[in-house]
DNA sequence: TTCAAATAACACCTAAAGGTATTATTAATG
DNA sequence: CATTAATAATACCTTTAGGTGTTATTTGAA
């Protein structure tokens, strides 16, 4: 189970702004310790900015702060953020209408792996994981201002 | 949860080809049947052909037949013939290597999502989903061969 | 009132998955 | 031995996710 680049990316965002929700974090903060490429980093910012879960500050000393509630936000609604559904109800095969006449055997069991997905995505606030100050990401590469 | 396209692809084809593993079934009966792309579908079987699930007999009169012990083999061993690894051993938050000092809250929750997903597709055979004659595919769409 | 430091907007480029097209090869059969 | 019906091989096209580049706008402060 691999989520898109784009989720991960969101996801690494609020998990490190939820560490201070009062704290307006600029992009470049947010670029030297997320490891996110620095261009995309902003289009995402302001695709998020645009979908409550966190807020933006024009001009000098501007950035972005996490929404009020957004603690209180599933890891299924960040995701969501991103315009993607990493759960989705679709059929194994991936036929558009249910090619059999009965249900296959595969279908429930599959259909609990689905549900098994769903439950933690939508369960998990970011409270429950957010890093703190001590926690803080390591360097793994170096990050250079593209 | 969605798989690739491709591996949906192979699961339906192998899926089918279960029902009779004496059969030779040619690429445009499966395409009659299994709503795939035609020349796709062609390139997706010699894929196949080459990772011992299924053995392709050349000439008129040919076919792919579906290999003697391939109703054992899991259904994760069908998407790794087309190339991909559906569950792979990643950090929920898409870093190479951990960049957490500590193990973060998500990190057994995302093992386990990972784990159910991988006992599903790795103890389920596809003898235990083939379908049967009486429980053949409904052709949704009209297929033409371009 | 100008400068600097931030976000916003828009357009473009790249790589990978998915899909097509064409030609070559194989082998049964009249 | 030519025909025909199948797979094999190779190359190319299309769409989309991911990533870059450039210019405009906002706003605090020297
Ligand atoms: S029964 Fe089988 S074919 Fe039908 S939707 Fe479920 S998984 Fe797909
Ligand atoms: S502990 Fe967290 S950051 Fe580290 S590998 Fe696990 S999910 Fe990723």
């Amino acid at each position: 189970m691999k989520l898109s680049k784009t989720a991960e990316y969101a996801l690494r965002i609020m998990n490190y702004m939820a560490i201070d929700e009062q704290k307006l974090y600029t992009t470049t903060e947010l670029f030297e310790n997320l490891n996110i490429p620095f261009r995309y980093l902003r289009k995402l910012m302001i695709k998020l900015s645009k979908s409550e879960i966190l807020t933006s500050v024009q001009g000098k000393h501007g950035g972005y702060r996490i929404a009020r509630k957004s603690l209180e936000i599933s890891l299924l609604e960040i995701i969501h953020a991103t315009g993607e559904d990493p759960v989705g109800n679709v059929c194994f095969f991936g036929f558009e209408k249910c090619a059999f006449v009965e249900k296959c055997a595969i279908h429930e069991k599959w259909t609990l792996v689905r549900d098994n997905i769903n439950q933690v995505l939508s369960k998990t606030t970011l409270a429950e994981i957010k890093g703190s100050e001590s926690t803080s990401f390591i360097k793994n590469n170096i990050s250079i201002l593209t």
